[in-house]
DNA sequence: CTGTGGATCCACCGAATGGTGGAGGCGCGA
DNA sequence: TCGCGCCTCCACCATTCGGTGGATCCACAG
């Protein structure tokens, strides 16, 4: 059985969900919130499976709330269902953790079944959704390193100092600095022995 | 005349060398080659006395050239002139019969006097890579860490402060700071990112 | 032409790290 | 029994790092 809290700023979003789910087999809804706080602390302490999260509404927004529930409770999958489909809106809440994004113009039938595959760690995204998705990996950059970032992380592994490292590229220090903020962000890190640990686990590093 | 061959796959690299050696007395440059296989030949028909050795080349690397020229050419001494001194690079040069190891950084002088030294059958070492070999021999046991120091190199790769390495072994930030010390001395690395980039060549690490 | 990404650089600050030289306890093998 | 390796812990201090919030320049694509 599917555990699944809703989290929506309006009554009316919430009853119709809680409608559809109700004769849903193998779902059970079981709870609701009314803002993205609120949410986190039900999905949390009803050990939700599945969370349907909106992304607009009062006091904490879903991306945060998302992010959130990432930390607290990290086997509830979130799944997005909003209105708004715009790259501003999608690319932070996937970033956060989002395992789902379905627009609110989806059929029941679509929801059930991404809540579903949601539950056994599939994603389920809108088409519009995929295509915003499509277009961050398309482009270069977008989770790989540059060719100097690349650099600056090998001679870290080889055991440079920011300084040692600034003389062997010809560059100053402080640039040493900001090639390792911009690895450590797109490594996901936040210091160097980790970021060299990601670069010889991607393969970024000899 | 000491007859010298470089063995380097970038052509400017040789065309430095080239010059270095240009005018330094008692040097010729006989030969050269674009990787390690072509080395071998080159050095072998031209009877050269020292062979200026990179480790990274394509086809055949200097590793392997190294060894193989042992086997063809013992009259020839290799000097390794590499980018790299991490002991993963150094150890096997070693082992494969190279006579010095020095690093790209050298100045003009200290490469002619290293030559020299080479064709009398003297060594010189790059200072760092004295201290990985200082590492190998000092140690009976070195090369491996004990379980611990596994343990704590884990955490670190896996961006754990010392703080946190600490909690999460149940043991003080003092004993995490001295295993790790320990663990610098056996992998011949000054810092936490060179020695986990080492954990990975050596496959300790995850 | 304008936006965007990449590379370079700056200052400031607190926190973390590395270096050094210890110390005590424990188990195991010579 | 003694020594040795291993694990634990301590203090002190200089250096380095990481975080933040900028800035300029350039090349390239839309």
């Amino acid at each position: 059985m599917i555990r699944l809290v809703i989290v929506d700023d309006h009554p009316i979003v919430r009853g119709g969900l809680r409608d559809t789910f109700a004769g849903a087999e193998g779902i059970v809804v079981v709870g609701e919130a009314g803002d993205g706080a609120e949410g986190v602390e039900r999905a949390t302490s009803l050990a939700a499976d599945v969370v349907l999260m909106d992304l607009r509404m009062p006091r904490m927004d879903g991306v945060a709330a998302t992010a959130a529930l990432r930390e607290r409770a990290p086997g509830a999958r979130v799944l997005i269902l909003t209105t708004f489909d715009s790259e501003s809106d999608v690319l932070p809440a996937i970033e956060a953790g989002a395992i789902g994004y379905l627009l609110k113009d989806a059929l029941p039938e679509e929801l059930m079944r991404a809540v579903r595959a949601a539950a056994r760690g599939e994603s389920v995204l809108a088409p519009s959704v995929t295509q915003h998705l499509m277009g961050q990996v398309r482009r270069p950059g977008a989770g790989s390193l540059t060719d100097r970032e690349k650099q600056v992380l090998q001679l870290v592994a080889n055991g440079h100092s920011n300084r040692d490292a600034a003389k062997a590229l010809f560059i100053g220090e402080a640039s040493i600095k900001t090639h390792l903020q911009h690895i450590y962000d797109k490594l996901g890190v936040r210091d160097r022995a980790s970021a060299v640990a990601e670069g010889y686990r991607r393969r970024l590093l000899t």
